[in-house]
RNA sequence: GGAGAGGUAGCGAAGUGGUCAAACGCGGCAGACUGUAAAUCUGUUCCUUCGGGUUCGGUGGUUCAAACCCACCUCUCUCCA
C-alpha cells in the first residue's frame, strides 16, 4: 500500500499528524534514523525499537554497489533482509552527487561517479535510481535529484531546479511498484522563485510526498531556515513534508514550526561514535576531562537504556578506550533524544502550545536558561 | 673482567655543526560533524608577563655557532669470560 499522511491538528504552521502504512500507523513530527547500508550503525532492530523508532533509512548509491539490489531482492526486499519490522525509507543516491561526484559529472542523462569502494566508473540515473529502489522494496523511494552545494549561482541552481525536475518526470514514468510511495525533492537553493518553482511543478506531477533537499549544506542557519519555508508554503497540506538530513534538535524544531514533518539525520549516530551526546542542556562532549570522574547519567530526564544505565564516567572510559559499547550507548541515547523531541513536539502542537515549548527548549539547550 | 650498542619532549622514534624548540607516531587536551567515502577529520601538546627564557644522560672542552665534534663521568642493553 502507498502510504497516507492525516493532518489532525495545527498550531501556526506546526503541524500535528500520523502516517498510514503497512507496518501501522505512525504519528508526525517524526525523526528517522538513518542506516545507509541496511543497518543504523551499531544498533540492532531491538534497540531501535527500545528507543520508539518508526521510519528507518537506506541509501540506494551504497546498496546498489554492496551487496547489490539483485541480493536484497532476494532475501525479500529491505524487509526481508534487514528484518527491521518497521517502514523503511530510501535516498535515491541523490545526496551522493553532492558528497561523491564533481560537477562536470552531472550530465542530462544521469551522474558520473568513482565507486568509493573500488574506483571504478559508474553512471546512476533516474531511471536506474528507481529500478534500483523498486527491487530494494521500502515504502517510500526518493527522486533521483542533484543537491547542489552552497553557494551556487542562480544560473547554476535554475538550470539544476529544471534538470532534477525533469529526473523527477522520468523516475516517475518508470516507477512501477505501486506498495511503494514515492516522493518528489524540493530543490532551489536559497532562491525563493526556485524553491517555488521546483515544488509547484513537482505539486503538478502529483507524487505521494515531498521531500525538501538541498539543506545543511553549509548555508547558516538562518537561510537553511529560508529554503525550509520557501519551500513548505508551496506544498500541499495533505502530503506528508520530509525535511531531507536535518536532525540537529533545534533544526527539527524550526522545520516544525515551518510546516515539516518528518526528519532524518547521520548526526545523532554520528557525533555518538565520536563522543558527543545530546542532552536538554546541550551537546556534550564525553571526552572531556570534566566528565572523568562524573558518575551522573547523560541526561536525567532522559529514558532510554543508556541512561537507565550507565554513567558519565564509565561511558567516557568507553569512547576514550575505543570500546565498541560507548558508540552504542551514545547512539541508543542521541538517537532516543531526537525522538522524544518529536514526542514531546506532538504533544505540544495537539495543546497548541508548540511556540512556548520551542522556545523553552531552545533557550535551555543553548544555555540562555 | 673483556667486546659492542645505546641514553632526544609524557612514551616510542627521527635528527649527526648553523635553516632545531627539535620530523613522525602514540598518549594527553580541545574543536568540528546535519538525505554517512566519517568508530572520522582538524587544532594543540617545554616555560612565558609573547619581549623572551631554558632543553636533547652529566660535566668540561673545540667552534663565530653543538642534540650533532672531543674528553671524562654515569646509566641501560647484548654478547664473551
Amino acid at each position: 500500500m502507498k502510504i497516507k499522511y492525516n493532518l489532525l491538528n495545527k498550531d501556526n504552521e506546526a503541524r500535528y499528524g500520523n502516517i498510514e502504512t503497512k507496518y501501522g500507523v505512525y504519528e508526525t513530527p517524526m525523526f528517522m534514523p538513518v542506516g545507509t547500508n541496511g543497518a543504523v550503525k551499531m544498533l540492532s532492530k531491538e534497540e531501535l525499537k527500545d528507543v520508539g523508532s518508526g521510519i528507518i533509512l537506506a541509501n540506494t548509491y551504497h546498496l546498489w554497489l554492496r551487496p547489490g539490489e539483485d541480493v536484497i531482492e532476494n532475501a525479500g526486499g529491505l524487509h526481508g533482509f534487514t528484518k527491521y519490522g518497521g517502514p523503511m525509507l530510501t535516498d535515491s543516491g541523490g545526496f551522493q552527487v553532492f558528497s561523491l561526484a564533481k560537477k562536470e559529472d552531472i550530465f542530462e542523462e544521469g551522474v558520473k561517479f568513482k565507486n568509493h569502494l573500488d574506483g571504478s566508473d559508474l553512471f546512476l540515473t533516474p531511471e536506474k535510481s528507481i529500478e534500483i529502489q523498486n527491487k530494494l522494496g521500502a515504502d517510500i523511494i526518493m527522486s533521483f535529484d542533484e543537491c547542489p552545494e552552497y553557494p551556487s549561482t542562480y544560473e547554476y541552481m535554475k538550470d539544476s531546479v529544471e534538470r532534477t525536475l525533469r529526473w523527477a518526470q522520468r523516475g516517475k514514468n518508470v516507477h512501477n511498484n505501486d506498495s511503494q510511495s514515492l516522493f518528489g525533492i524540493v530543490q532551489g537553493g536559497e532562491y525563493e522563485d526556485l524553491r517555488e518553482h521546483s515544488a509547484k511543478e513537482l505539486v503538478k506531477m502529483n507524487f505521494d510526498g515531498y521531500s525538501i533537499g538541498g539543506t545543511s549544506v553549509g548555508e547558516g542557519k538562518d537561510t537553511m531556515y529560508k529554503m525550509i519555508e520557501y519551500s513548505t508554503k508551496n506544498l500541499p497540506i495533505d502530503k506528508v513534508r520530509y525535511l531531507m538530513g536535518v536532525g540537529d534538535p533545534i533544526d527539527i524544531l524550526e522545520g516544525v514550526s515551518r510546516g515539516v514533518d518528518i526528519f532524518d539525520c547521520v548526526l545523532p549516530t554520528r557525533i555518538a561514535r565520536h563522543g558527543n551526546a545530546f542532552t536538554k542542556y546541550g551537546k556534550i562532549n564525553l571526552k572531556n576531562l570534566k566528565y572523568k570522574y562524573d558518575l551522573s547519567t547523560l541526561d536525567d530526564t532522559c529514558d532510554c537504556y543508556t541512561c537507565k544505565n550507565y554513567s558519565k564516567s564509565y561511558i567516557r572510559h568507553l569512547i576514550i578506550s575505543k570500546e565498541t559499547l560507548g558508540g552504542r550507548l551514545l547512539s541508543i541515547h542521541n538517537i532516543r533524544f531526537l525522538i522524544k523531541l518529536t514526542e514531546d513536539i506532538r504533544l505540544n502542537i495537539k495543546n497548541n502550545t508548540f511556540e512556548d515549548f520551542k522556545n523553552n527548549f531552545i533557550n535551555k539547550y543553548e544555555g540562555k536558561d
